[in-house]
DNA sequence: AAGATACGTCAATATGGCTGACATAAATTT
DNA sequence: AAATTTATGTCAGCCATATTGACGTATCTT
């Protein structure tokens, strides 16, 4: 039988220097996340794409006109690796490109009908299980859980989607 | 410039049948985890691990006596795919084997000192972070915090750490 | 003795990351 | 006008991590 810790005292691990380590809440962030993110997995192996598919559909899709350059930020991956997602879903009709009005060197991203209403099915999901973590969680409690992972968040250098989401209350440039 | 939807009302997005998307918590979801995991990929570089190996060490530390098939179930992955990361932590000593007493064809699992060390140094970055997120949260903040994470949880087969986590509450076998 | 289980391993394959180099077009600077 | 920088795309190759299927061995269960 394994130890089972209990969900404040530390009771075996190293804990180095003898700090609380919050394991409790380690844990709770991977399976939660592990799950979250199931739910999305299974319907887009019905249309052959993968997380990196959805990563990229979907901010596009709630950031219509999102810089190829902005998606680096978000996602944090690289040109080459954003380079062949980003390629199947234009080829697929997921997304379509628009050369920018300021600057013709961008293309600037937009989700076809095709590209939303899948981006809508997978939030859906996504939702439900939002909804179901919420459901005996009062408004001001709702509003915590958005102050906890809104505190879980860098942001010293934000990407353009986190601008957003924060209200541009700390515009670092432009 | 990108249109900035504010947390609640959805303002272009398809949402299928016209339902409420929680696109706030997705992204929150999103970018908290991101930066939550992004502080451990850099100290693991210097160990010349990855992502994956950090997930083993850390639940071998966390529930000494874990069992190979334990760790099957906690990661969602396969066999072979644990098989390899598995063996290179066996090989560098941050882990150590030991058949199992009523059964001789288990593998039970323990962290080493250096493993723990590697675990509770990773942990304590994680630890940082979460504690910075929740300064400005009080107790039963933190709890429904809390509680909203377990109940994003799947709990219709619960592994057998997520048995511990959640107290046995639901034994569906043994 | 037969079968199931726990684990390990071999072989092949796919996805999604990475680096480095290079090309093009368009904007900006000198 | 020329030079430089920026935004993007692409080629080639590598690495980590995941997959499936098959097979072998030790051990437990029936």
């Amino acid at each position: 039988m394994a130890a089972k810790p209990d969900s404040q005292g530390d009771d075996h691990a190293p804990a180095a220097g003898g700090r609380d380590l919050r394991w409790d809440i380690i844990e709770l962030l991977f399976f939660a996340y592990r799950d979250f993110v199931g739910d999305a997995d299974q319907e887009l192996e019905a249309f052959g794409f993968g997380r990196a598919h959805h990563r990229v559909i979907h901010f596009v899709t709630r950031y219509p006109g999102l810089k190829v350059a902005d998606l680096l930020d978000v996602l944090r991956i690289t040109k080459q690796s954003l380079g062949r997602v980003l390629k199947q879903l234009l080829d697929e009709g997921y997304i379509v490109q628009k050369t920018g009005n300021n600057d013709r060197r961008q293309r600037l991203l937009y989700a076809t009908p095709k590209g939303e209403a899948l981006v809508a099915k997978l939030a859906g999901l996504q939702t439900d299980r939002i909804n179901r973590a919420i459901a005996g969680i009062d408004p001001a409690g709702v509003e915590t859980v958005r102050q906890f992972l809104r505190a879980m968040i860098d942001r010293d250098d934000p990407d353009k989607v986190l601008e957003a989401i924060f209200g541009g209350g700390r515009k670092t440039r432009e």
